[in-house]
DNA sequence: CGGAGCTTTGTTGTATACCGTGCGGTGCCG
DNA sequence: CGGCACCGCACGGTATACAACAAAGCTCCG
């Protein structure tokens, strides 16, 4: 909530501010790292001693990074003696996306109301300029307007002033990424999703709660139609690559 | 959010339990209660060697709880060296009332649409033959009142059916018993209160969804500007019993 | 007499040792 | 040959020891 753990993310400390970081903040930076991208599987079992050793860490930091986790959700006790990382499935996904529609809906209504004017209009005209095929390479675009994604979270964050909000928020999007992972966006559903955000920011801008909340429940509700449409039609081919088995075995 | 720890409060485990608990689970089972009975103000600082010593564990489990306190946002890290008990002001309670609104909103709409309409038809009934006074002691009545919105927030949850909404309102109804402890209750918003409640379970009931959400909404509201206008008026008398000094010496 | 640096002490972060418990393997008995 | 019981091992929970760091006080020098 505030000043919980310093550094969540590995990607933005610097190399030296790596080493200096508390052990228990570097295995929790890691194996959230680590579970988001996928390289440690739903299902997978996280031993003590193992990932202690593996990560370079004792085991008492290694604990504390573990309940970290566990409060977040991506990992469990599935036996008193094991901790397994966590499935998502379809439920799971209609389940996190009816918590971010109370959210967002109501942040983007109090941004609305309080926020920075400008800051969003700002934004709407990034989002008005975002060229998704990126002149070139089709990951610099798609890159880039993720990127702007998550200027726009910030300004939401910032605009809403809650701290409570925020933590809330906070969970539901760590889990958020590996609900991408799973669903390959395809391209008319991200230029669409660029209109919805650029709507969202100028509703924001133009103080207008009303817009600002109903466009991001259509916003919230066509992403997660087309999250579940993708993953019931990638399943077959998705289904060793993703955090989508593994689910029963529990 | 699933099975994180087993055992959140005291009250409800039996002394066979509490001895068998776990000690890091013991140790934040009685500093919640502390933190949220008041027993441990605000701005009152939890050396990890004093409070080991005090709740007879050792560092190791007790850094445990103060973990999952900050987590929950009742323990933050004043500077590097000193964890204290964080304070609510009334900013703070509608920050938490702003995401109390948004969860149970939802909450209200989603259990409206798929809960158990019998369930709320018998809670609409109960809430219709509180008694406040109890026919004696005034206490008696506001407790089985409070015991009652508990058994209401249990089917809600139940309804709702939804892990990580509830994970979310966890957390808010964590902050909201200290809320509720600084503001002593009228007995006039009492009674609007288990009205309003009963209104709540009676729209679920029939699945009425709009008025469930708008009857949540008004009840929120009311239960706020109750909240806050207690607390001005009884500021002075309250300021050295309640969690509302100490916020400027952080 | 004042300021700066060093030392000392207390506190946190990490590692490790200990103990109890649960699970698997093996051997014995039926 | 199968089932049951016992033993051993490995893992998790806890305690404790150690190291690093920060703050405060004292001393010495200017």
């Amino acid at each position: 909530m505030r000043a919980v753990g310093f550094m969540y993310t590995l990607a933005e400390a610097s190399n030296e501010e790596v080493v200096r970081m508390r052990a228990s903040d570097r295995a929790y930076a890691t194996l959230l790292d680590e579970i988001q991208s996928g390289v440690l599987r739903p299902g997978a079992v996280l031993g003590e001693v193992e990932q202690a050793a593996r990560l370079g860490v004792s085991r008492t930091p290694l604990r504390e990074a573990l309940g970290r986790l566990a409060a977040d959700g991506l990992v469990a006790q599935q036996s008193p003696r094991v901790t397994v990382v966590t499935a998502i499935d379809a439920d799971d996904i209609r389940e996190i996306f009816e918590v971010r529609r109370a959210l967002e809906e109501s942040a983007a209504r109090l941004a609305a109301e309080r926020g920075d004017a400008t800051a969003f209009a700002d934004l709407a005209r990034d989002f008005a300029r975002v060229d998704l095929d990126g002149g070139g390479a089709g990951a610099d675009g798609r890159d880039a307007y993720y990127a702007l994604i998550a200027d726009f979270d910030l300004a939401l964050d910032a605009a809403v002033a809650n701290d409570y909000l925020t933590a809330a928020l906070r969970t539901v999007r760590t889990h958020l990424v590996r609900v991408r992972r799973l669903a390959r966006d395809n391209p008319a559903r991200l230029a669409a999703s660029v209109a919805e955000h650029r709507l969202i920011a100028a509703a924001i801008s133009t103080r207008d709660a009303d817009l600002a909340a109903h466009a991001t429940h259509v916003h919230l509700h066509n992403a997660l139609h087309s999250i579940l449409e993708s993953l019931t039609a990638a399943a077959p081919a998705n289904f060793h690559d993703s955090a989508f088995d593994l689910k029963g075995q529990l």
